[in-house]
DNA sequence: CTCTATGCAAATAATTTGCAAGCAC
DNA sequence: GTGCTTGCAAATTATTTGCATAGAG
């Protein structure tokens, strides 16, 4: 796990427990963003004694730190992805099998000084996605 | 009520009734996407007497015939509002209050060309909302 | 009349909160 | 030690489902 993690850690007054460590390597771990749920699973499957509670508490503490990012698809959930160190990006899912990918692009910076100019709101993120059928679905 | 969303509605095999019309109405005059239980104070306030369990049923019922869309704002509930008729947009909202704005534009378009070659999957949809502060909150 | 729609109660599902005990620093 | 953390139980909130009755066409 990256020093500047860390860091980030303590400069919001945060420890770094064997609970926090083992959420963060899980995340850092899976390529796509994925729910509180399933990264208490994983976390089980090797044998990292975890409560859900504990999953959520951190995914929404590391969110305010800016070390996470949450993904929202419209299905009831919301799925989580480590944004430190990584470059910003959108992604894709499979409205048949709900795969999920990423997507290395984002044509939205150069339209903010657009949605700003036009809104007078100054703006902070966005959230892009799209849905649609993959190669073995469609 | 425009004619087209009834012959929508009978073409799906979906009757008129006294609870859908007014949920449609309510849909129509409200300039932004609101959630199930909005809707279903709004239509109580002016003595339309349904359950919310009606409300969410025609929500996703309109939904699948393509009438209303459905706008998740990352705040645990999901928004809807009326699709046939409007053209196709986006959204801000203001982290301070909560203040939804429409953004009558689509960067997205053009787009789906690349992410189609680049990923193989058909694009179906996409949604794209923007967040940050407005002039009253920043 | 027939089939869809609705209300009411109850069930799910995701996420949050309270509180006492545990652990990092 | 002290304060952030965690687990467990319980509460919340959003949304869905079962079933008998009511209403549209």
């Amino acid at each position: 796990m990256a020093d500047s993690i860390i860091e980030r850690l303590r400069a919001g007054g945060k420890k770094l427990t064997k609970a926090r460590r083992a959420i963060l390597e899980a995340l850092e771990r899976s390529s796509v963003p994925i729910t509180a749920g399933e990264l208490h699973a994983r976390l089980r499957k090797v044998r990292v004694p975890i409560d859900l509670v504990t999953v959520y508490r951190n995914l929404g503490m590391l969110q305010k730190l800016g070390l996470v990012t949450a993904v929202g698809l419209h299905d009831g959930q919301m799925r989580y992805e480590v944004r430190h160190g990584r470059e910003h990006h959108h992604h894709i899912q499979c409205r048949g099998c709900g795969k999920i990918v990423d997507l290395m692009l984002c044509p939205i910076k150069k339209l903010t000084a657009v949605v700003e100019a036009k809104t007078k709101f100054a703006v902070e993120s966005h959230t892009l996605e799209f849905f649609g059928w993959c190669p073995q679905c469609r």
